[in-house]
DNA sequence: TTGACAAATGACTCGTTGGTCATTATTATA
DNA sequence: TATAATAATGACCAACGAGTCATTTGTCAA
């Protein structure tokens, strides 16, 4: 399990500097200071490295700007704490931004392809429901542009700090770019996405998780814990699926003791969203 | 000669489809109807392929739009036709398009990294360029956002319609694009990047071409050309270069008779920024 | 100390692919 | 037609790198 942790730590490095296909698994355990079969007893492939490297960080990057984001009920600091948090999310684990955008059209690998398009997906699925937040019904027309907006900034602003060595100044940075948002959301007229060019790219669905894959989630995740706080409230948050007895105060109480380990930011996330809290 | 183009074409669509370091030289060949040899008569290796389709299409486009821009006198159409004549060329060139943006960050040649650099520094002057003629003075504080805006506007919009298989209305996404660069060039007041930074990021400065470059260029286009009305013009352009003895008027006819011929489009484009036409 | 089990090693296999070159086909010239 | 020059071919080579597996090393309970 450390091993595992230690491949993917050093691999990332290499991945970010050199690119995915250019690092060989010798590079990367030689990096390590192990041998080449001891990468194979921990990934299947190196293949299966990578995808395990986007999992990590997006579930991480993910679940920590959904909770903050419905942890705010300032609407005026909603838009600036986003884009800090998510700026910032790049900033901290600016080795996986980078490999993130190098590699974004490995057309080779399907589940490679099928993984980044579920988490765009999902990144813009987030963008709308802040979007329907702030601005409400009357950005109706245009939201979709808006959505397409927030992506280009993001692309283009993390790029820029990511490649070239310029200090970065989060807070003007989230502030310029609230700014250009609210002028775009309150005077926009003409949109280019209308709602049925949206649902034409909607075609690969993400797809709602039902109560039978969260037990399932749960049930894996208990196994690689050690005995904690975690792990129980991790069962006791299963008992609550298949039997709900308890209060909502105590579900949220059990999610927020989970929330903080690295390893259960995914199934808490999951877990709000099933309990839409 | 022949044979070099249909090796491009060909290459292009595969490399559209699958990308560059998946899709092997035999394929190639054999998609081109002839033998592996005949490849490397034509490019000393596929790098050299990979970099000869990007000049190719970057100089077409980048002196069309170029061209395009420098010709529009109303102020009140320049920023929608540049956006229209951009996302139309990306359209009419879509299999370029796809490869430029999927291989944006192939790590591993240093040429190809360069060259990528020069057109991405190529693009923003001409953007800056843009905008200056557009608002003048009043935008100088937020100038460089501007730029970064329109790129990102560039990047989102274009991976739509180029990944999905969707209908492109040109004039409504120009019109719609242009609505948003004008609201924020107009009312946008907190800049994140400030001049400082911008010349932070201009490290790998772009040279000026100078008479000799010209004329080596014009030296090398000559030497591949058949006797025609381009030749000609291009042999009196260099005289030129070394003794001006025409008027302006007669530069400008020469630069015209070369302009729309394909393998001229670079060094017009070049002659017209070195005259300042 | 021993022996059973698990963890780790790295030499090796094997498929792939960029690039070469001796040979053959084609065209131009005398 | 003969000869030279040029174009084209594809079998072959060498390098590389992902993944395997027989063997060694380490661990721990009896």
């Amino acid at each position: 399990m450390i091993k595992k942790q230690l491949i993917m730590e050093k691999a990332l490095e290499l991945f970010a500097k050199q690119g995915f296909a250019t690092t060989t698994v010798q590079q990367i355990t030689d990096y390590c200071g192990i041998s080449k079969g001891a990468f194979y007893l921990s990934f299947k492939s190196k293949d299966e490295l990578i995808l395990a490297l986007i999992d990590h960080f997006m579930i991480q990057i993910t679940s920590n700007i959904d909770y903050i984001v419905n942890n705010i009920d300032d609407d005026a600091e909603l838009l600036y704490t986003f884009y800090y948090a998510m700026f910032e999310s790049f900033h901290k684990h600016s080795d996986f931004a980078k490999l993130f955008i190098k590699e974004q059209s490995h057309t080779f690998n399907e589940e490679f392809i099928v993984k980044m398009q579920y988490y765009d997906k999902l990144s813009e699925r987030m963008f709308l429901s802040l979007i329907e937040r702030l601005y409400g019904e009357t950005v109706n027309r245009i939201k979709y542009d808006l959505i397409y907006c927030i992506k280009g900034f993001m692309n283009t602003y993390s790029s820029l700090f990511l490649f070239y060595n310029v200090p970065l100044d989060l807070k003007v940075l989230a502030q310029s770019l609230v700014e250009k948002t609210n002028l775009l959301a309150r005077q926009m007229t003409v949109p280019f996405i209308s709602p049925e060019l949206w649902q034409l790219m909607e075609q690969p669905l993400l797809g709602e998780v039902t109560k039978e894959q969260l037990r399932n989630f749960i049930d894996q995740k208990v196994d690689e814990l050690e005995e904690s706080v975690e792990k129980e409230s991790l069962l006791l948050l299963k008992e609550q699926l298949i039997a709900s007895t308890y209060p909502q105060a105590v579900v949220r109480g059990l999610l927020e003791n989970v929330r903080n380990h690295p390893e259960c930011k995914w199934i808490s996330y999951l877990l709000r969203r099933y309990y839409q809290f």
